[in-house]
DNA sequence: GCGTAACCTTACGCACGAGTAGGTATGCTC
DNA sequence: GAGCATACCTACTCGTGCGTAAGGTTACGC
């Protein structure tokens, strides 16, 4: 019935490990172009060459295809940023170090960024798991604010570190979202910026400098 | 063929204009929770009290509902901050009555403007949209900036203040989401720590503070 | 060489929801 | 109180795309 001739072998047969990683790709690609709706499961495994069933022997539903996409990106930034910013330096070696892998991160992947995480943000089930890794992140931030507040003798409650962390993650957040807008733009500069507006500010702050409201 | 039996006169014949309105009030309803997608227009009809018709009739396909709700809530949006920051004011002042209205803003109408946005930026069409908002935005605090360096007898590129700018009202519309993701807060004390984190800093480079990278 | 298991395919069922056709009631004007 | 416009309804069509059933094909052990 079916007109396969053999002159096309070109069909190599690949292990599981191997083919997993070709899917993942090519999904990273489509939800990236299409986002998570508009993105369709043939595209998907079109682009991965192999055909839809083998997606969904391998990686299961549309929705777990997409977090595993989430997992697995969120699992190389994490190691980036884990591996540039060592825990024994300066506070602002740190965040300097932190925000430079950051940002050379999502310049290096662009387009996997741009729409997964932009996408994530949306729509429900995504959204707790965007959250989770977000909430270490903050963690990690607020953790080296309260050690470096500490170390002046110096202290302020939680809620208030969380709050200033998350504002510093959400600007870099932001300012990821420009990088991978503007193909000509830098990682380096962009993370040097990011610098200039959140440690001045936090250095302030971490000094007991604070703005109050006029009592106008 | 319809029993529909006159005991219940309850539909209430309303103008044109009337019942505009109270769909959009649905479709944000429906929008937040649900998402663009997950959301049906069948939903959105009933939670207006009307026949899905009526909406393709009234506010056009299931897109063009959800732009006119971005429209709406948006213009709302810009009116409240546009009313506080009157342009006359010292720097800090107008920044400070700024965010203090548009958190004002978001408080009061924390799950329209939470998945509202938040879907915004994931889908191609409503992106666009959403950007050119933001870019106002960027706009209105970019030339902020550049008015009180100019007060100062300071120059900054162009390209320099867009992207603090742009840091700033990220910084914003992330604790504006942390702000709708926590019922229990309070919006002026969101905003002052706002102010903490964005005007300690920028007041810095106003006076031409900057931080350099190390050359590690 | 030959079975068996893993790899891979084509081709379909089926649900869901956007958008529409065509008809009914109600108020307003003269 | 006839006529017209506008508000409003029920009940469909139809495309789209997820997920699957059932069957080929290659590699590898023995």
């Amino acid at each position: 019935m079916l007109a396969r001739v053999s002159s096309t072998p070109s069909f190599k047969r690949l292990p599981r490990a191997v083919r997993e990683q070709q899917m993942l790709d090519a999904a990273v690609k489509v939800f990236s172009r299409r986002g998570f709706h508009a993105a369709s499961m043939d595209e998907i495994a079109e682009d991965a060459g192999i055909s839809k069933p083998m997606v969904y022997a391998y990686l299961g539903t549309k929705e777990e295809l997409f977090i595993a996409c989430l997992h697995r990106e969120t699992a190389r930034m994490m190691l980036a940023i884990a591996g540039a910013a060592a825990p024994d330096l300066p506070p602002d070696q740190r965040l300097w170090r932190g925000l430079r892998a950051f940002f050379g991160f999502v310049g290096a992947h662009r387009d996997g960024w741009a729409v997964l995480y932009r996408q994530a943000r949306g729509s429900q089930p995504f959204a707790t798991e965007l959250a989770a890794m977000r909430a270490r992140l903050v963690e990690v931030v607020a953790g080296m604010l309260d050690h470096a507040l500490r170390a002046r003798g110096r202290e302020v409650a939680a809620t208030e570190l969380e709050v200033v962390a998350y504002a510093l993650v959400g600007a870099s957040e932001s300012l990821a979202d420009w990088l991978a807008d503007h193909p000509e733009a830098e990682p380096e500069k962009t993370a040097t910026r990011m610098m200039n507006v959140a440690w001045l500010g936090a250095a302030q702050l971490l000094d007991g400098v604070t703005w109050r409201p006029p009592t106008d």
